[in-house]
RNA sequence: GGGAAGAUACCGAAGCGGUCAAACGGGGCAGACUGUAAAUCUGUUGGCUCAGCCUUCGUAGGUUCGAAUCCUGCUCUUCCCA
């Protein structure tokens, strides 16, 4: 895998670059789909790629491992055959569930010992069976097994928890330099600088993580529930020290105003669920500013859900959508999640033209006056 | 024509003498959601000069210290018999 940086914006962080992959090149800064279980919820690949734009979209090791379970993907010949979709994959390793399933998982220094949330069986995963079921998979890049803490972890916990991750990402490396790839084209791993909130932990993991021979760089453990400005901090302390010339993906992350401002702290790669959670359940992201698409206000409002907006989906009128939203029809989560996703995938297109330009920032600090608008 | 049951807040439906402005469900209104245990969850839903007061349980009276709850008339609804 191939980064290119074209440009960089002064008085910033922020960069343009191309990520090459054997599927294809990823324009930086870019949004990742979520899609978990083999599926952008709600949204078919073909809208995903024509419609939305999307380069690039996630799986879940642990979702796709419990069900349908990895000899199905690898008898389909892999995640890309098994879902059409011929373009980067990027697998998460299951380290969020970590933190999400807390009361149903138990930490060893082996790994983690999971109760599926669909019958309750038991599942250990360790960071050589996490190396193991991604290369079934077979997303171009995959994460290390990791312990993400929650946001108000104490400096102890936090400590400790960062040296496991860290051993545990020792033996995800070692592991996968073991294997192969299982499809005809390459993958990559990227390491994640764990640390909570605390800024030596940071540094600390930023050193550790630099001595894989990585093709790439994740920050994890934020937007977990401390307060944002803690996360732009963290950003900051983890991006100054990150190679220049490698991608670095946040994870989890974020709001579009979020995204802008880790961009302009040197993030190159985003996740999140919010785009299509929260379009599911009636939020609607816009460049005019953010809509609850439930509110009565747009019960007669029969203009386009967003006049300047990328997707055809953008033409539906506010007051069908919120017909559809409220009376549960299948078409309005679907309507709002293409919507959402079309919007950040435009947001952070347009972040990278404007750095190109060179005018990133002031065109940042007019975004995110309109983007907290609450319409 | 005779008999039976019933009428409760936006809708459905509990309550059958005081702890009832009235359970519960739906609907309505609003909020939350950040590497997806989420097409989910939370709050609220008579009015006001709001730790108190006012008006509500078909309608008009009555019994009682006290009535959505008991009695009587009326109106309407459903069912059964002719």
């Amino acid at each position: 895998m191939e980064f290119e940086l074209i440009t960089s914006v002064e008085g910033s962080r922020a960069r343009a670059g191309v990520l090459s992959t054997d599927h294809g090149e990823i324009e930086t800064p870019i949004f990742m789909p979520v899609g978990t279980a083999g599926s952008v919820k709600g949204i078919h690949t073909r809208d995903l790629k024509e419609d939305i734009k999307a380069q690039i979209i996630l799986g879940n090791t642990y979702h796709l491992y419990l069900r349908p379970g990895i000899d199905v993907i690898e008898k389909a010949g892999g995640l890309h055959k098994f879902n059409r979709w011929d373009r980067p994959i990027l697998t998460d390793s299951g380290g969020y569930q970590v933190f999400s399933l807390g009361d149903i998982r138990k930490l060893s220094e082996e790994g983690a010992r999971f109760q599926s949330h669909i019958d309750g069986s038991y599942h250990m995963f360790t960071p050589e069976s996490v190396m193991d079921i991604q290369r079934s998979i077979g997303a171009d890049i995959i994460m290390a097994f990791d312990e993400c803490t929650p946001g108000d972890a104490d400096y102890q916990y936090a400590k400790k928890s960062l040296e496991l991750t860290q051993r545990w990402m020792e033996r995800c490396f070692t592991q996968f330099n073991k294997t192969q790839p299982k499809y005809d084209y390459k993958q990559s791993l990227f390491p994640i600088v764990q640390g909570n909130t605390y800024a030596d932990l940071r540094k600390a993991a930023v050193a550790h993580v630099k001595n894989f021979d990585a093709d790439g760089f994740a920050i994890g453990g934020l937007s977990v529930g401390e307060p944002e400005e803690e996360m732009y901090e963290m950003t900051e302390v983890a991006t100054a020290d990150l190679p220049e010339n490698k991608p670095r993906y946040l994870m989890g992350v974020g709001t579009p105003v979020n995204i802008l401002e880790s961009i302009d702290r040197g993030v190159d790669m985003f996740d999140c669920v919010m785009p299509t959670r929260n379009g599911r359940n009636g939020m609607l992201f816009t460049s005019e500013g953010t809509i609850n698409i439930r509110n009565k206000k747009w019960e007669n409002d029969h203009s386009p859900i967003d006049k300047n907006g990328t997707s055809f989906v953008d033409q539906y009128s506010k007051a069908y959508l919120r017909h559809l939203i409220i009376s549960n029809e299948m078409l309005g989560a679907q309507i709002a999640s293409q919507h959402n996703l079309a919007f950040y995938l435009w947001l952070v297109k347009m972040a990278r033209q404007k750095i190109i330009e060179g005018n990133f920032l002031s065109w940042k600090k007019e975004m995110i006056l309109k983007l907290k608008e609450r319409l």
